[in-house]
DNA sequence: AATAAGGTTTAGCTTTGCCTAAAATAAAAG
DNA sequence: CTTTTATTTTAGGCAAAGCTAAACCTTATT
């Protein structure tokens, strides 16, 4: 296997996320990289040089199976340094992800296997997606939108959405973490904001938190 | 405090370890670094407009207190980074170094804390090297050559210098590590190689593994 | 079918970081 | 005090990665 520059796998990451295996447009890759169009053809070019990704001029650009293998071999990395750094160092879940970002490129297999080993091979990282395994093979996608569920349902957290620092100081301030258990207790018609119960009280949840919030019937 | 580039990084660092706040030579800096010398030209120069060095053309490159400073917080990380990768992930102090190397670039402040808190504040490496403390302040640079003591002496091993693989090979053949404790039992006139003892019997050392090795009196 | 708009690529420039070969300087030898 | 030798710097290239401005496709609108 390779080795490949930090930016090189940034766009590799960045296509699996806007696009899985499917073709990604241009524009949209330069937004998520945050870097212009012009840079993103070239860097493209490079990247299918080394049969890492498709290239079909003005169409757009696609993940050859390398390049998912690449990609889902730096998520597993990034999802376990964000595990680290949360049940390990005792970071928020809102501050790993930058650090992760870096961490990610660390390169060596025994390091991730150690790693993935000292965290107790965990399947999921601290928001709840899953830890892509060593083969390849992705753990289960956990939950739905809270918005989702019936009046009356037990509910448990199991995956938030990285939808910005407010909105994780929102999920602090409000006490709510992985794993919270609380009761549906009322589903407004009028804006879709839900109430949740547990022992400690009850609160309303706005439509907009509820969304990016993941919850499974228990 | 600014960030800097990796390459940046590691000019520093070997400036630090071949001069400390002496002057280098550029050949020297140049095999160190394992590039050619009209490459250092150039990057001490790019080095000396960030105030991390002052250059004297022909004459030498030397740190000024900020890359001292800066010097520091590389081998901070980096010795930290061993102790973990030792201490928690289980690797052998042989493999660490080249992981260190990746690791010592990581920026956040946060995370060194974080992590000098979880292992435990520690003042050495897995190596017996003395880890820069968040101040800069220096432990101190532990014991002397096994050849230093006279027989009859007890011995504690607290330090090794890295000296490739295969030092490290030995050191693991012969069951040597950090925290043994040892009596001098004779050293050769001849070859000033040294014969050791414990309660698992007798062996003698070569003077070169002497002189990588370590120890003070106990 | 012709044109306007938007998105993409090309052309040309910049910085970092490395290289080789040639010129310049400092140090050592005569 | 020259001359030779070793070291260092300069000059000229190259690749990765980014940028702006201009040219070029595609697509949608008239
Ligand atoms: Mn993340
Ligand atoms: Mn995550
Ligand atoms: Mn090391
Ligand atoms: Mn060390």
């Amino acid at each position: 296997m390779k080795t490949h520059t930090e930016s090189e796998e940034n766009y590799i990451k960045a296509l699996y996320h806007l696009g899985g295996g499917r073709p990604v447009s241009n524009g949209d890759l330069a937004q998520r990289i945050g870097a212009k169009g012009s840079s993103v053809t070239q860097a493209v070019r490079r990247l299918g040089q080394k049969d890492l990704v498709n290239v079909v001029p003005y169409k757009g650009v696609q993940l050859t199976p390398q390049g998912i293998r690449l990609a889902k071999s730096i998520l597993r990395k990034h999802r376990l340094w964000e595990t680290f750094l949360v049940d390990k160092l005792g970071f928020g879940w809102e501050e790993v992800h930058p650090l992760a970002e870096q961490l990610e490129h660390i390169q060596s297999e025994e390091l991730v296997d150690r790693l993935f080993q000292f965290l107790g091979s965990p399947k999921h990282d601290p928001h709840g997606d899953p830890i892509p395994e060593r083969d390849g093979q992705m753990p289960p996608v956990l939950g739905q939108p809270i918005g989702a569920f019936t009046a009356g349902t037990e509910i448990r957290i199991v995956r938030v959405e990285d939808a910005g620092s407010e909105f994780f100081d929102q999920l602090d301030t409000m006490n709510i973490n992985l794993g919270n258990t609380y009761e549906i207790r009322a589903i407004s018609a009028f804006d879709s904001s839900v109430e949740l119960g547990s022992s400690a009280g009850t609160f309303w949840l706005s439509q907009n938190m509820c969304a990016n919030i993941y919850a499974v019937q228990s």
